[in-house]
DNA sequence: GCCGTTTTCGGCCCGACTGTTTTCAGTCG
């Protein structure tokens, strides 16, 4: 899958590139969409070739095709190297920043000569950019703004990139699967934290490997450097910029070398104390006796903490906010897990604005072992994401219904959803009498972030027919901060109304704190992927994560209740609201 | 550059917000 991401970043910089350069934007936006569709792509593009699949693949033609064959050929794409000719790629690297676009590039380039990103950076910062046309006080702040949350985004990575990066690397080790006995991602990408500063890899391996092993992790094909080298500990630079520290363990120390590498460091203070009181001392090597030095155990994490007499406290929770005094005590709550959950109540199609057919959507959910699933395009008014009219979903309810004849027999359930937008004044995008033909409806917000967003949450949740508020925060990862917001009315309103709040996956949000504020107020939480494409299905393991950093409880998630669990949900909900109503 | 039960040529990329403006350009989702 590596060369999808490779051609897929270079027509995303030849879409940059021709922009720059004022070309067709239908032809533009057909580069970003080909680099999208091969990123999305489930199957590797060079199977794909050989099997002549590629021509049926929505979205990329004949000339794209020739682009990627050549690619496959050698190593190269020839408009891309001509492109590199005649436009400084280093300074296109800016549109990363936010509030700098293609347009003040492209006026800093012709109008101060700015040749690459250090020219820009001292023109906005020795105030140049300022004399140019369109340049006001501030615009300028505004970039110098957004170049400071760049330089910050830099340094950490997102969890969804650190899962996915990790997952790579831990298939990059099955290759030499003989030569070792665990292989755990540790460190904050294991706390499940939102944002990891780099990744821990850690083996348990017999010595005399250990060598063969740092041989294979150092000759991992998406390293650009090679920081440190060793017969315990390496360390990479990957293509992407993020570092990667690989140590290895003897068998009897997998336990105490994982707990150690997990983190976090307040937690192992924490822990370390403990293990003093009682005369013991714990390192990453096992579990000792202060005086004599003698290991008395370490194999398995649950073991280091029994012998400093708690449980075994997991991941997601070792922050030291709490959960080291409920491990002594025994009393630890029993957290949501992967296993529990038996649907995903909001994805896109490429009805609206996914990258899969609702058919593959299905089957990818039957697939994943689901009992069932609801469809939730987008509403009308969300022009940008191809939202559907009444007419387009009483379309798309017919089609569910022709899928359901084949799946409901196996016991795979389709509900019929959406994802409803709330208006500025907070009525739905969809009339009364549509919603109440839903399975189920998500209702978020999408635009319009400088009205009164409490407001329009609260009056959403009245409606009967809405059972899950998306993306409540509006927040996205470190990227977007999330619209002004009452978010302890929101909650409080959610358990009055017997309304859900939505773990969007995609965006974190809610966060794990907040996570946390749902449970101590008993409010339901649903753990959706947001899945844009079959692919993003896959990601249900890190909205657990998260829920479980939230210190979420399977009673308190929706997903981990049965269909009928969900139904009687949604109609509980509708004759609560129907009932206050008369 | 891609696509097609209204089209094999002509659509596709819409609308809000911000800041710079006096009628609009750039950015973003």
């Amino acid at each position: 899958m590596e060369k999808n991401k490779e051609i897929a970043r270079i027509f995303e910089k030849m879409a940059d590139m021709l922009e720059f350069l004022g070309d067709n934007p239908y032809r533009i936006n057909t580069y970003r969409r080909v680099a999208e569709v091969l990123s999305e792509l489930g199957e590797d593009v060079e199977d794909l070739v050989r099997t002549g699949k590629i021509h049926q693949i929505h979205g990329i033609g004949e000339s794209s095709i020739e682009k990627i064959l050549e690619y496959l050929h050698t190593g190269k794409i020839s408009l891309y190297e001509e492109l590199r000719q005649k436009v400084p790629e280093d300074l296109l690297e800016l549109l990363e920043v936010p509030g700098v676009g293609i347009k003040t590039l492209r006026l800093a380039y012709d109008r101060l000569k700015v040749r690459s990103k250090d020219d820009f950076i001292r023109a906005v910062k020795s105030g140049q950019l300022a004399f140019l046309p369109g340049m006001g006080e501030k615009k300028i702040q505004n970039i110098l703004r957004g170049l400071e949350l760049w330089e910050k985004s830099k340094e950490r990575m997102t969890l969804l990139q650190a899962y996915e990066l990790g997952k790579t690397l831990l298939k990059h080790f099955e290759e030499v699967k003989d030569f070792f006995e665990n292989i755990q991602l540790a460190g904050s990408l294991r706390r499940r934290k939102e944002t990891v500063g780099d990744i821990d890899l850690l083996v348990s391996a017999e010595k005399q490997h250990w060598g063969e092993l740092h041989r294979h992790f150092v000759n991992y094909p998406g390293a650009k450097e090679v920081l440190l080298y060793g017969e315990t500990k390496s360390s990479i630079v990957t293509q992407e910029g993020r570092q990667v520290d690989f140590r290895t363990v003897e068998p009897i120390q997998w336990g105490a070398a994982l707990q150690y590498f997990t983190g976090s460091k307040e937690h192992n203070v924490r822990i370390r104390d403990i293990a003093r009181a009682m005369g013991l001392k714990i390192s990453e090597y096992g579990v000792f006796k202060a005086d004599s030095g003698e290991w008395i155990g370490g194999k398995t994490e649950e073991e280091v903490y029994n012998l400093i007499g708690m449980d075994w406290i997991p991941p997601e929770l070792r922050e030291n906010a709490g959960e080291i005094e409920l491990a002594l005590e025994r009393k630890l709550p029993r957290l949501v897990e992967l296993r529990d959950i038996k649907g995903d109540f909001h994805m896109h199609s490429n009805w609206s604005d996914g990258i899969n057919s609702l058919e593959e959507m299905v089957e990818a959910c039957y697939r994943l072992s689901y009992q069932y699933i609801v469809i939730g395009d987008h509403s009308q008014s969300s022009r940008v994401a191809n939202g559907l009219d009444p007419a387009k979903y009483r379309e798309q309810f017919k089609l569910i219904e022709r899928l359901r004849e084949h799946y409901e027999p196996l016991g795979f359930y389709i509900l019929r959803g959406c994802e409803v937008d709330i208006l500025p004044d907070g009525s739905l995008d969809l009339p009364d009498d549509l919603l109440e033909e839903f399975d189920f409806v998500v209702a978020s917000i999408h635009s319009r972030f400088n009205q009164d967003n409490t407001y329009r949450i609260l009056k959403a949740m009245e409606n009967p027919f809405v059972n899950l508020i998306g993306h409540p925060t509006g927040k996205a990862y470190g990227t977007r901060e999330g619209y002004p917001l009452d978010l302890d009315k929101v909650i409080q309103m959610a358990r009055e109304t017997n309304t859900a709040l939505e773990l969007n996956t995609h965006r974190a949000d809610l966060s794990p704190e907040k996570v946390r504020k749902c449970m101590e107020a008993g409010v339901t939480i649903a753990i959706v992927t947001d899945a844009h494409s079959v692919k993003h299905l896959s990601y249900m393991e890190l909205g657990v994560g998260l829920a479980r950093r939230g210190w979420a409880v399977p009673e308190l998630v929706l997903n981990t209740r049965d269909i009928s669990g969900v139904r009687e949900f949604v109609e509980s909900k509708r004759r609560l609201m129907l009932s206050r109503k008369v």
